[in-house]
DNA sequence: CGAGCTCTTCAGCATTCCTTCAGAATCATT
DNA sequence: AATGATTCTGAAGGAATGCTGAAGAGCTCG
C-alpha cells in the first residue's frame, strides 16, 4: 500500500510518514506543489493525503489536475481551513474525505484504513492497469479483452510488477519476492519468465509493459 | 557530511572542529557574522552549528537570513543564553535544536547525528536542485519534468555533483567515488562520462548544470 | 509409469555500456 | 599570437549484461 502525503511542514509530513510507515503503509512525501504534481505522474498511490495550503501553489489545484486525470479515488485532504465553504470545494473535486488540522493520528489512520477499503471492495479483486486486467479471485488476466494463460510463476511475476507498477525493481528484488532469497546460480530463470510473460502479454495486446532497465533492472510500465 | 560550525570563541570552535572530524564529518568553521553568511552563500551544508552570541551582529539574524533562503533544515543553535525566551525565538525561526553551553560533545555528536538522520529521512525519496528531480528509490531523474534516462555510471555521477553540489569537485575525487582510486591511465573516462551527463541533461532542460573549472576540476551548480 | 506441463539450465547471440584513444578545441601563460 | 597544458569530442574495441531457443529436470495427474 502505498500512500503519499503533500504537506509542506516538514516536521509534520515526516511526523506522519514515521507513523504511518510502522503500519506497513509505504510512504512517499512531496513538499511542494511540484513535486507532488511530479510523483502522482510518476506513480501510483493507493491514498493521498493532500494538503490544501502549499506554498508555491494551492493544493486544489492538485486536486483539479488529479480530476481531469481521473485519479481522485482516495484522495484525503488535510486542511487548517476548517471553512466549511473548502469543505465543500474539496468533496466537489472528488476527495473522499475531509481532515482538519490538528488531528490525531489515530484518527488519521482510521480514515485512510476506510478509504483503502472502499476502493478494495469497490475494485473487488480486480486490479486494472491499462489495458491489463487481473481478477485476482478467478486468478484471469486479460489485455485488451483477450484472456492470457499465465503460468504459476509468471502469474506471480505479473502481480509483483504491478504491485510495483512505474518503479524500478532489480532484479534481486525480484528474485527474493519469487524464490526467497535461495538463489543458486545466476538470474537465468528470471530472464526466461520474463521472456515467456512478455510474449504472452504481447500477443494478446501489443504493448511491452516491462521495460527492461540496463544494469538495473526492469519497470512495469505504459510507453 | 558537511558542516559549519559559526562560532566566535576559536577555542570552542576548534576543538569542535577537531571532535567532528575525527567523527567523519567535514567542517567548516566561519568566526563572525560576515564569513556565517559568506560561507553559507557559498556552500550547502547538512548541518549548521550557529552560536547566537556573536561579536559582529546577532547570531539570530543569520538564522532569519537562512529562514529567507529557506535553508534552515539542519540549524543547531548553540548558546550561552539558556533562557527560554531564546530558545523559543531560535526554534520559530526554523533552527531544529536548541543546545545550551557548556555542553558535552558527546551530547552535540548526538544531536548532529539525530539531525542528518532526520534531514536523510526527509530527503529519502526526493532530491530536488532547480529544475533537477531525482527520486532515488525509483531511481528516476527529470529535468523540468523531462524524464532523463541515465546509466549507471552517470547516474553515480550525477549523485556525487549533487551530494557536492555548489562545491568544486576535483577529478581525482571524482575517480576516486566512482571507481575506487584504482585508476590506471588518465581521466579520459571521467571527460566522457561528463560528456554523455551533461548532454542528456541539456537535451532535457536547457541549462547546463556542470561546470567546468579549467585545471581544478567540476562545480554542480546554475549559471 | 508415462504424458503433459512447468521450471530451470545452458550456450550462443544481441544489445548496451564502459573504456580507450587520437585529434580538435579551449584555456592560461608568455 | 604562440605555446603547452588541459579539456572536449566522436568513433571503435572490448566488457558486461540481457535475450533467445532448445533441451533437460521436476512436478502433477490420470
Amino acid at each position: 500500500m502505498k500512500i503519499l502525503i503533500v504537506e509542506d511542514e516538514t516536521a509534520l509530513s515526516e511526523s506522519i510518514a514515521e507513523y504511518l510507515s510502522k503500519q506497513e503503509y509505504h510512504c512517499d512525501v512531496a513538499g511542494n506543489f511540484h513535486q507532488a504534481i511530479d510523483q502522482i505522474e510518476y506513480d501510483d498511490y493507493d491514498c493521498i493525503l493532500l494538503d490544501i495550503t502549499l506554498p508555491d501553489g494551492d493544493g486544489l489545484k492538485i486536486l483539479e489536475q488529479l480530476k481531469e486525470d481521473k485519479k481522485t479515488d482516495g484522495v484525503l485532504i488535510i486542511s487548517a481551513k476548517n471553512s466549511l465553504d473548502d469543505k465543500i470545494k474539496g468533496l466537489d473535486l472528488g476527495a473522499d474525505d475531509y481532515l482538519s488540522k490538528p488531528f490525531h493520528l489515530s484518527e488519521l489512520n482510521a480514515r485512510i484504513a476506510a478509504i483503502i477499503r472502499r476502493k478494495n471492495f469497490e475494485g473487488n479483486n480486480i486490479i486494472q492497469f491499462e489495458h491489463l486486467c487481473i481478477d485476482t479471485q478467478k486468478k484471469l488476466v486479460t489485455v485488451e479483452k483477450n484472456p492470457v494463460e499465465l503460468t504459476k510463476k509468471e502469474y506471480e511475476l505479473l502481480l509483483y510488477f504491478v504491485a510495483n507498477k512505474k518503479r524500478l525493481v532489480s532484479k534481486e528484488a525480484i528474485a527474493e519476492h519469487l524464490w526467497g532469497n535461495e538463489m543458486s546460480g545466476g538470474f537465468d530463470f528470471i530472464y526466461t519468465h520474463i521472456k515467456n510473460l512478455r510474449k504472452k502479454l504481447m500477443d494478446a495486446g501489443d504493448a511491452d509493459y516491462i521495460k527492461s532497465v540496463y544494469g538495473m533492472g526492469y519497470k512495469f510500465t505504459t510507453q
